[in-house]
Parts: C-alpha cells; structure tokens; sequence
DNA sequence: TTTGCTTGTTGAACTTGTTCAACTCTTTTG
DNA sequence: CAAAAGAGTTGAACAAGTTCAACAAGCAAA
C-alpha cells in the first residue's frame, strides 16, 4: 500500500504510536503527475504539502536572466513542499515539476492546520523534521563555499546515487549552480 | 529588564499567553562573553542553544586549509546555536565567538527537553522559527547561485545594516564566500 | 609610547567558471 | 517515419574570483 513509505518516514523522525501514524496518514490523499506536469508554478500560491511515493520532483526557481536554479530533487522518501507559500498563501517563487510520472501524498493546507490542532504531535514531528533540514542547507551552504565544481558534483552523485542517475546533466548543473557546458568539461576531465 | 528582548521574539512568532512565555524565559538564564571568547569550538559538544540580548556573535566553519567559512552573525534578538550537535549530542564542526563584549539567555539540553514536555507549545514555537529559518537559507542559497560576489555583498549591507556595520570586511568576505582581498576590489570599484 | 599584530589595499599572475556558437546525438512528438 | 526539440560536447574568448606578496594603516597590549 502506497502509504507504507510515508508510514516509515515518520516513525524514522518521531516514536509514534501506529493509531498516530495511522491519523496523520489518514490527511494525506494520494495524486498522480505525468512527466514534466507542474505540481507548483512561480506566482501561484502553493496548496499542497507532499510526499514522494514514486517517480521524482525537481523544485527550481527562474531569475530574470531565465537561468533555472535547482533547490533540490524530490524523490521517493522525500518531502516536497514551498514551506513560505504554504504557510503565509503568497505567491511563490518556485516551481514544482514532475521529472517522471510520478505519484505523491498531498495534504492542503487546512487540513494541515487541523493535523497540527487534533494531534499535538504532529507540531513536534515537523518541529524535527525542519529541524534537520535546516542542517542540511547549512551544510550544503559549507560545501558550496569551500568545494569547488568538480568536487560538489563528485559530492552529490556520491551522496545520491539513486536521485542523480536519474536526472540529465543540465539538471544536476542547476542543481550545483553551475552552466551546463562547464559540468561537461568536468566530467571529460576526470576521464 | 533583559528578558524583554527574548519574550518580543517569541510573541512575533507565537501568540502564547504572558504565563506561558514567562515560564518559557524561565529556562533561559543570563550569560556574559568577553569580545573574542569562544560559546563553542568545533570538535566539542554544544551544551547550550542560545539568544543573544546584546553584542554580536559570529558562527563559521574552519575548512582543512584553514579557510573561515561564516554561516551566520548573531547579533542582538538572534537565536544561536549548534543544532545538530546540541540535540544529538555529537562533535560539533562549529565555532561561535564574540565579535564583541556580549549578552545571551542559554538554555542547556535537559532544560529544553523538559521545557518540550512541560509546555507542549514550545513545539510549535520551535517548528515555526525552524520553518522560517529553513526558508531563509534556501534564499540564500539561491541568491549564492544567482548574484555575483557585488551583488550579494550589496544585499548583505542593505538588508542587515545594524549588523553589518559591526563587521570588519574580512568577516564579510567569510559570511560572503569570497577572499578579503577580493572584497576590497568590489569596495573599490563602486567608488 | 613603542612594539607587534591584525586589517585593509593593490598589482600581477593564475584558476575557475561563463558565454556563445557550432555541431552531434538522442528523444519526443505529430 | 520525419521533423523538431532537447541534451551533451567542444573550442575560443571572456569574466569572475583567487593567490601571493608587498606595503600601509589601525588597534591592542605592554
């Protein structure tokens, strides 16, 4: 059953009872997206909180310039959610695109409010969870200051061989915030 | 008083009632640092989370090559701490001084756990600044993608003049990811 | 007040990464 | 299947940022 993943992923942040888990579940309702469908576009206000079944996210931001700026790939296992937007409904600067048919668990947003209202819990789950996010863009942060190019590509498909074997190059560039061209020069280089 | 500071912050993120937050300030109790002291060094364990009243601090990173890589100043109505290493008792890869002769409210982690369990409001509390901050890093990281070193040293005096004007350039340049001397250059061009 | 340490400035040479354009190869779509 | 669109590669010229070294200025401590 599709909310098996979703059932884990929060035991892995918070001992909850499975009568907890299960309610919490229960506010999730299950959505299918075709490759290249938009979950979210820039200037729309988000309505969803998702979770990754199947298939595989990216979640990017265009400047000006047109440039596509990854912020991160969502694949199963994953959260995937434009936390301002959602929170204070203004417009969002991101986009949400599937990169595959993709299937997600999708809470709106008052239903969000009632979960953190009839289960007090659920505060402290996503207290942690951000929690560890915040870590990670931190972290992520540091690498981009003191690695170089070549050493936060060799970082990433280390770190995540599953997502990154998925994604073309020009993705994976965004991702690392560098021109695609230069991403190819790279990977000659260590050939 | 001292605690009016830390009680204004947390009503801008929380409607609680007078008690509840006194009882919330309750936890925290009054430290002094000297200009220069250390509130963590990277290797140890962060025992405290923090909120300064007065003074600045700055929290970076020491790469191999002994590169001062800053993730964040706090200056006064900033919240400071290690989150990895103080909730899951690890080494710490951080170091937090005083830029200047400082004052802070700590709490240690047993005192945050029980002030968790006493008040389950705190959760809440602590997921809404988590979300906030989560949102503020992946800005800046797009805007480490999107802007060039002028532009972002722009945005960073511009945003947070208080702070910034505390700062000596080489601690600029670290926040910004740049050489000093490269800071200089910028400096100098805009003249 | 002198000494020493840290910060800031500047220039030259260098490295990293970008941009643009041309080309190939693959994938998608009608 | 054909056509078009997108992905990847390569080279050349360029821009952004680093490194090193030398020097000046400011600040701190004895």
């Amino acid at each position: 059953m599709s909310y098996d993943l979703l059932q884990q992923n929060i035991k892995k942040n918070l001992n909850l009872s499975p009568t907890e888990i299960d309610s919490i579940c229960g506010y999730f309702k299950p959505y299918s997206f075709k490759k290249k469908e938009f979950l979210l576009t820039q200037g729309s206000i988000c309505k969803f909180e998702g979770f990754v079944i199947e298939g595989c996210f990216r979640v990017f931001t265009l400047d000006k310039k047109g440039n596509e700026n990854t912020l991160y790939f969502a694949a199963k296992d994953w959260w995937l959610m434009d936390i301002d937007s959602f929170m204070n409904q203004t417009a969002s600067d991101l986009n949400i695109q599937a990169l595959e048919d993709s299937k997600v668990l999708l809470i709106n947003r008052q239903d969000k409010i009632a979960l953190y209202e009839s289960l007090p819990m659920v505060e402290k789950l996503f207290r942690i969870m951000f929690q560890k996010g915040l870590v990670s863009w931190q972290r992520r942060l540091v690498r981009n200051h003191c690695f170089t190019a070549k050493e936060r590509y060799f970082h990433f498909i280390q770190t995540y061989p599953d997502i990154s074997s998925k994604l073309t190059d020009k993705q994976i560039a965004g991702y690392l915030g560098i021109s695609h061209e230069f991403l190819s020069k790279i990977k000659k280089s260590e050939k």
